[in-house]
Formats: C-alpha cells, sequence, structure tokens
DNA sequence: GTCTATATCCAGATAGAC
DNA sequence: GTCTATCTGGATATAGAC
C-alpha cells in the first residue's frame, strides 16, 4: 500500500488510467507490466505508485468506474413511464450507443473478470447484475402485461445483453453502417426476438 | 523449437492439452506459466517441451482444434436441404448445446484471440469466419425467400452468434433449466428475432 | 512528483544426466 | 521420457536521492 489514490493527483493520475484502459484492452491485464503502462505514460515505473496502490486496484477501479458509468448514463435517458415495447427499444439502443464507444472498457469489463481478487469480483458483479436487473425488469414487465412473449426473463436478458453486446467485437467508425443505423438494427432483433412487432 | 510434435505422444500429450485448457480457461493465457501446466499434469516444466515446442503453440492447437471440432459437427448434423427456419433452429440447438458442454474451449476462443502471433490469429480468424459464415449464409437464403426479415444479414449473423455464444457464461448443469430446455429457449429466440414464427 | 537503484521473485526455454 | 540444474530476462514493488 503505498498512499492513497489522489491525493496528489494532477494530470499524471487521468493518464495512468486511460494508458491502463489502452494496454489492457490490448494485451490483456496479465500481460501487461507496470513498466509498460510507465512507458505509455512518459513517466518511470516506481511513479505510478503515487496513483494506485497496486496494478490489482488499478483493473478494480476501471471496471467500477466503467459499470457505474454504464448505470448512469442509462438512469439519465431511461424513459420512465413507457410501454414495454417503447422502454426495451429505447434500452437496446442506449446499450449498442453507449457500448459502441467504449469497445475498450467494455472488453476489461467482460474479460478480465477472472483477473480479480475474489472481493474485488464480489464488488463488479453486484454492479453488472444491478444493470442487467434494469433489463430483466423491462422484460418481465412486458411479459406479464402480454406485450412479449418469452420464454424465461432471466434468459432472456442474458440472451438480449449478450447480443447487443457483442456490436463491440466487430463494429469500427467508417465501416459501411452508421452508428445509429446499427443502434437502430439491433433494436429491431432484440424488439423481435421478444415478440414484440419492431 | 524443441522437437516434433506426437512422435512419442502417448498419455501424456493429451493430458497436457487437457491441463492447459483448463488453465487457460480460469487464468488467462498470460497469467499461466508453463510451471504451473506442468504441476497439474504432475511432470517437471522441463518436460512440457517435449509435447509442443513451446507455449504459443500450446495455446494456438487448442484453438484450432475446438474450431475444426466446431465445424466438423455442424457438418455432421447440418440438415442439408431444409427450409430456412428449420436450418436456422437446427444450428441455434447445435450451437448452444456443442458450446454448453466445453465453456472452457469457447472461453479461451474468444477470449485470448489478442494473445495469438499475428499468423496464428489469420489462421484462427479465417476458421471463425467460415463457421460464422454457415449462419451468414442460411441468413441470407431467408432473407431472399421471404422466410425471415432482416436488417443486414451479416450483422444479423454476428449479432445471433454473440447471443447464443453467451449462454457459456451462466449456464452451468444442475441448474433449474436442463441443456435441452436452455437450448429450445434460445432457439426460439433466433427464430423470432428474424421475424420467423418460434 | 519523479527519478535511479535495487530487493525479491518468477518467467520461458534449454542442457545433459539417468 | 522425465528429471535436475541453469541461463537470461523481466516482473511487482519499495527505498531514498533530488
Amino acid at each position: 500500500m503505498a498512499r492513497k489514490v489522489g491525493s496528489h493527483a494532477g494530470t499524471t493520475g487521468p493518464r495512468v488510467r486511460a494508458a491502463a484502459l489502452r494496454l489492457f484492452a490490448r494485451e490483456g491485464y496479465a500481460a501487461v507490466s507496470m513498466r509498460a503502462i510507465a512507458a505509455e505514460v512518459g513517466v518511470q515505473a516506481g511513479a505510478l505508485y503515487l496513483y494506485t496502490p497496486d496494478k490489482q486496484t488499478l483493473l478494480f477501479d476501471l471496471m467500477r468506474e466503467h459499470l457505474e458509468e454504464v448505470r448512469a448514463a442509462w438512469a439519465a435517458v431511461r424513459p420512465d413511464p413507457a410501454p414495454p415495447a417503447e422502454r426495451l427499444a429505447a434500452f437496446a439502443r442506449f446499450h449498442v450507443n453507449h457500448h459502441i464507444d467504449r469497445p475498450e472498457a467494455v472488453f476489461i469489463a467482460y474479460m478480465e473478470l477472472r483477473a480479480l481478487t475474489p472481493e474485488n469480483f464480489a464488488r463488479i458483479e453486484a454492479l453488472r447484475r444491478a444493470y442487467e436487473g434494469e433489463l430483466e425488469a423491462i422484460l418481465r414487465e412486458g411479459a406479464c402485461s402480454g406485450a412479449f412473449r418469452l420464454p424465461d426473463a432471466r434468459l432472456a436478458a442474458r440472451a438480449l445483453i449478450a447480443m447487443l453486446t457483442g456490436v463491440t467485437t466487430w463494429y469500427r467508425a467508417g465501416g459501411p453502417m452508421s452508428r445509429a443505423e446499427v443502434a437502430e438494427a439491433y433494436a429491431a432483433l432484440a424488439l423481435r426476438a421478444v415478440g414484440a412487432p419492431a
């Protein structure tokens, strides 16, 4: 434990997190050395420990910030009193648009769970489950009201989130489809998957 | 380069690959040492190099074998002259059932692509694209015949494969749903997603 | 706040005995 | 076919100068 995070943070702290995000996403947490992060930032390895107590906390903070940002962004645009189909369409468009802009954070949040200590994993998993619960609640409500036809709300929520998140594995800006077209296509797939007219 | 693979292989060769599969899936390629693999097998680290020229080739062989097995298994059960909806349902059930039994290989094949050398990556990517192409062809044919309503065959193939593969992130034997029920639920979602009555 | 230097440990891979 | 021993390099993290 070197010191508390943030007490001296100027601009180097954010640059350390940005470099770690980029490198962890590209090479994987275990394959990235503190030396490599330091080189990306332009400081020596020892200086990193002014901004994070250790490498594990650096990873954990990146994941936590990503998941908290997703929840806050959805809470800000969520149509609250609205029919299930409209809420599902909004969720699908939001999820695709939000994730398409943060492929590195998404990659880390889904792929480096195994690199977390058990305590940190439990905290991240709770955040992930809370977000998944937002979709599950929409699906459950639609199933009850008869707007959706579902095999199982929990299974469908997991299936749809996997489908929507998958956009980050292939979408690149400058391709034949715009972000909005892609989001619309995924929303149409999601709506039809639960038996709602798209 | 230590030696050619297989020339002395008795039972230790397969046990090395099984141990590597298990450990790479649990900890990640970069986080697993050759010593750890050796300990899992019950030999010394140096002995591993009788069965693989290096760690990279061990990973590549695991991925290649997995992808070749998927394609062969699908070729064996694929309903060839059949209407698109039936072929899509068969593909979805096959994909879920096949992947649900191999969560470790699936995890590695999708998560450790970045750990491959460029040459090895290109070869693995070609195999993955070929498999994706099987689904894409079904969707394209269904779209042409009017059986399916799709935004874009390529996008839909990617979206559906991501959705179906996602089953490996949560399904565990002994849960409330059987394998067959889960496969059926995913098949229903897939069929409806492309506008075919499930 | 960043540096250099270093303690301590473990990595992949090879050599050669048995 | 497996062992022990070892080469060489790089890892995380810390200490202390400036």
